[in-house]
DNA sequence: GTCCGGCAGC
DNA sequence: GCTGCCGGAC
């Protein structure tokens, strides 16, 4: 053992975690989603050499709102009758409103066709879909971490997600506290996301956080016993994982309340 | 009944 | 920086 010196005294005092814990984060979630994670999601391109980005894209925007078992079968329509973002872009309002019945946020259909009218017009112009986070980020309805997500799984490019899977197992693991509503929080997220998202295959560890929060790191009841990160989850070390993440409660006054009776 | 969510719009 | 969106889970 070397004496704690100055120089020893962790570097990144940004975070809660010594540099080992941070450094190990990635592969050990990666040997278990080898191993215990789920591979035949119909929209994931790991697998592949040649991952094609509309289905992620389709994929990711549909799961902004909608957990997996419900979305797979609306997927499935959308893959059959628009097969590629072309189809989806010369597809009449209507039609695309009907497959979208049922899955809420209208809004959201919409932008997706307007998205795919934008992703055509891209394809027209450069031969191929947008490459870069900026430009993803301006396709309505992709925001930053659908563009991530887009970036690492639908390109296999350097990509980071920061959505509401992954900031749940990221505060638990590091006891992070804050509101996570709040715009200093979700700053605090995104730089520990990135921290820990590694420089190759960022679009296996992107699949393998979602697959994690959805599977093991579930809101309620989680199965840490399983979990590959629970050595040094510091909200497991306090049996208080189900108290991450921190959230404001709407306190509803009462007069609203009262109204209702 | 209450909470949840990623984005756009405000 | 804050809120509404809309159906599902609990």
């Amino acid at each position: 053992m070397t004496q704690p010196t100055a120089n020893s005294i962790p570097s990144e005092t940004n975070f809660n975690h010594s540099k080992t814990s941070l450094n190990s984060f990635a592969p050990r979630l990666l040997d278990w989603f080898a191993e215990n994670g789920r591979h035949d999601l119909p929209w994931q391109q790991h697998q592949t050499d040649t991952p094609n980005p509309y289905v992620v894209w389709l994929s990711e925007v549909m799961l902004q709102q909608t957990q997996v078992t419900t979305v797979l079968p609306y997927f499935a329509r959308f893959m059959d009758t628009f097969p590629t973002v072309q189809d989806l872009a010369a597809a009449d309002w209507d039609v695309v409103a009907e497959h979208w019945a049922g899955l809420g946020y209208y809004a959201r259909a919409r932008n997706l066709h307007k998205g795919a009218k934008q992703l055509a017009e891209i394809i027209d112009e450069t031969g191929d879909f947008p490459q870069t986070l900026a430009d993803w980020e301006a396709i309505s309805g992709v925001g930053p971490s659908t563009a991530g997500a887009i970036m690492a799984m639908g390109l296999h490019h350097y990509g980071v997600i920061c959505d509401g899977n992954v900031k749940r197992v990221l505060t638990r693991w590091a006891a992070i506290d804050g509101d996570i509503t709040k715009s200093a929080t979700t700053k605090e997220l995104w730089a520990l996301a990135e921290r820990l998202t590694p420089t190759e295959n960022s679009g296996l560890f992107a699949q393998a956080m979602m697959d994690m929060g959805a599977t093991l790191c579930m809101r309620s009841k989680p199965a840490c016993r399983l979990c590959p990160l629970q050595e040094d989850c510091l909200a497991h070390a306090e049996g208080r994982e189900t108290d991450y993440p921190v959230k404001a409660k709407n306190s509803p006054n009462r007069v609203s309340l009262a109204m209702h009776c």
